[in-house]
DNA sequence: GCCAACGTTGGC
DNA sequence: GCCAACGTTGGC
């Protein structure tokens, strides 16, 4: 099982309490050459963070991957898409500031490449943004 | 709101 | 196939 991170824009896209309304949603309007190639490699049962940009620059929750990849039949200039449901929005929200004094995610894309909007997240990585959300 | 980073487009 | 111009993203 494997860790990815998603980031939206919860004022003038999708958020997090949209994605726990609605329990599932279509992963799409992805356009990158590389986060459409990481969409590609989910697989059902992977995790995916949840990323508010812009204003919040938060990782606010997490959701699971659940579908295989497949092409939007909607976009034919977006290869690539996934369903993805609810799993928990975190009481304790990881900040990006948090993220970039760990001298563990210095060589993270969320870090060094920041436009990037769909990466994945090293275990190690993975397990203590879980540990902070959940207050341990 | 500004701008750096970076991807894409199109002229040559 | 190079590269300048341009558009977009997202941190600050």
């Amino acid at each position: 099982m494997k860790y990815y991170l998603g980031k939206t824009e919860p004022e003038q896209d999708y958020s997090i309490d949209d994605l726990q309304k609605e329990g599932r949603t279509l992963w799409d309007n992805i356009h990158n050459a590389l986060a459409l190639r990481f969409i590609s490699e989910m697989r059902p049962g992977d995790k995916m963070f949840i990323y508010h940009s812009q204003k919040q620059r938060q990782i606010v929750g997490l959701a699971e991957i659940d579908s295989d990849p497949f092409p939007n039949p909607d976009d034919p200039t977006s290869t690539w898409t996934v369903y993805v449901k609810f799993l928990e929005k975190f009481d304790r929200p990881v900040t990006l500031a948090e993220i970039k004094a760990n001298p563990d995610c210095a060589n993270w894309y969320l870090v060094r490449h920041s436009r990037l909007s769909t990466m994945p997240v090293p275990g190690n990585i993975a397990q203590w943004i879980l540990d902070i959300a959940h207050g341990k």
